[in-house]
Order: C-alpha cells, then sequence, then structure tokens
DNA sequence: TTTCGTTATACCTGTTGAGGTATAACGAAA
DNA sequence: TTTCGTTATACCTCAACAGGTATAACGAAA
C-alpha cells in the first residue's frame, strides 16, 4: 500500500458539557479543575497543577459560581496560607454527575468507532 | 419561588464529530452542507440556503476532500449554469454515517437530562 | 466570440478573545 | 504591626481567526 494511500482510520470523537439556560457550566476541564481544587485545597495550586494561569482558573469558578444556584467553590482569602479555597456539595454532585455522564459518552464513542472500520 | 432562585434547569449537551488522524473530517454543519449541495448541485447555492459564504462553503469543502481519500465532493465550472458540484458516493456514506452517529448521541443526551432533575 | 453564473483563489482588515502582567485586598500568625 | 501566600480584579497587548471583497478561470450555449 503506497504512503498516499494509507489506509484512512476514522475516529468517532466528540466533547460534552452540562449547561443551563446561562449557556456552558461545567465541562471536562471545569471538572477537573474542581477536582485539583478539592485535592489542594487552593485555587492557584489546582491552575499550575493543570498549567492554567490563576486569572483563566478564577474566571471559570466565578463562572461556574454565577451560573450555578449555589456556588461550587468557596473561597477565602488572608490568614493562615494566605488564603484556600474549598469545593462544596454541590460541586461534589456536578463532579459525579458529570463523570457518570462522560463515561456513557466515552463508551458510545468507542462502540461508534468500531462501526467506522469497514 | 422569588425570579432570584428561579429553578436551574440543567441540559446534557455536547457536539460530536468524525476525525481522521489529520482532525476534524465532518460534523454537523459539514453534513448538512453536503446535504444542500446534494439537494442543489451547487456550492453557491448551499452556501447560501446556510446562510454561509461561499467562501466558507468551499473552504469546508476543501477541507473534507483533503482528509478524505476519495473527494466527498466533485465540482465542475464553466458550461450551462455556470458550473455544478455533486456529492460523491463516498460523500453520501459519511452523511449516512454520521447521521447514524448522531442519533445515537441525541438520544443519550436526551436520557442524561432526565437524570438531571433532581 | 460574447455572455453568463459558477468555481477557485488571493488578499486585506477588523475584532475578539486568550493570556500575561501588575497590583490591591485580606487576615492569621509570629 | 510586619510578614506571607493567597484571593480578587483591573488593564493591556498581540496574534489568530472569521469574514468580506475582489478577481481570475472556466466552458457550454447563444
Amino acid at each position: 500500500m503506497p504512503a498516499s494511500k494509507k489506509k484512512l482510520s476514522l475516529v468517532a470523537d466528540g466533547r460534552i458539557w452540562i449547561s443551563t439556560a446561562e449557556g456552558k457550566l461545567v465541562g471536562k476541564g471545569r471538572i477537573e479543575l474542581l477536582e485539583k481544587i478539592k485535592q489542594y485545597g487552593s485555587i492557584r495550586q489546582a491552575a499550575m497543577a493543570m498549567e492554567m494561569s490563576y486569572r483563566q482558573a478564577w474566571q471559570l469558578i466565578d463562572d461556574m459560581n454565577t451560573k450555578a444556584q449555589t456556588p461550587l467553590v468557596i473561597s477565602t482569602r488572608g490568614g493562615k496560607g494566605g488564603g484556600k479555597a474549598t469545593v462544596t456539595e454541590k460541586g461534589e454532585q456536578y463532579i459525579t454527575l458529570f463523570n457518570s455522564f462522560n463515561k456513557k459518552f466515552q463508551q458510545l464513542l468507542a462502540q461508534q468507532t468500531q462501526h467506522f472500520i469497514f
């Protein structure tokens, strides 16, 4: 088989998220951010772990807290350690909800990709 | 219920496409474009029907034809009517393939959205 | 050989949004 | 009251991209 006619492999791909009427609430990146905040207790450290600027992380959190009725992340500044951030119970719920949704989606992608093999 | 606490309705949302190693091959918009070309036999008229510039439509088609081994659209210029465009058999196959994939995806979204009602 | 509507392609420009930098605010602990 | 690391927020800039405009190429029909 010549290089110019190398077999074309097709892959089912996509992205998912959970929306409110105001638009996107949580997707893969935001959920990962929540998980890192839960792990480190700090927005800054979570951002660093994801190789994302603090500014960007903060904006994502602010957007989530604005769109959801209940804050998903609560943060305080000053004091020991300079400040901290914690994921609320509601935030945990979204993590669980999205991961379950995403698992089913990944299964669909894998299944469909199989169908693309002629 | 005060307006500030209006019930938050969550929706499972997302986008899907079929990729090659070179990246995105076809998604919702491109498939719709193929269908319009099939309908009108003209890139320009298909673009107009989708309220898209000819330029953009042409770029999408060129990208599809480049990434797929076989052209999905064949076009000729000059002659009666100024030129024309037809969707190839391969193009038709992608329309069918994607629409089937998309149907299952839409079912997943609907099903998941049900789960979001607490 | 002129007309016509389309395909094909080059070029230019404004915008928007991603991202960095800078700095104020904060409060517990020392 | 000083220190410290974080949260919170303003500001600026540059590149990438979307999108329009312009124009060449084309060939059947009149």
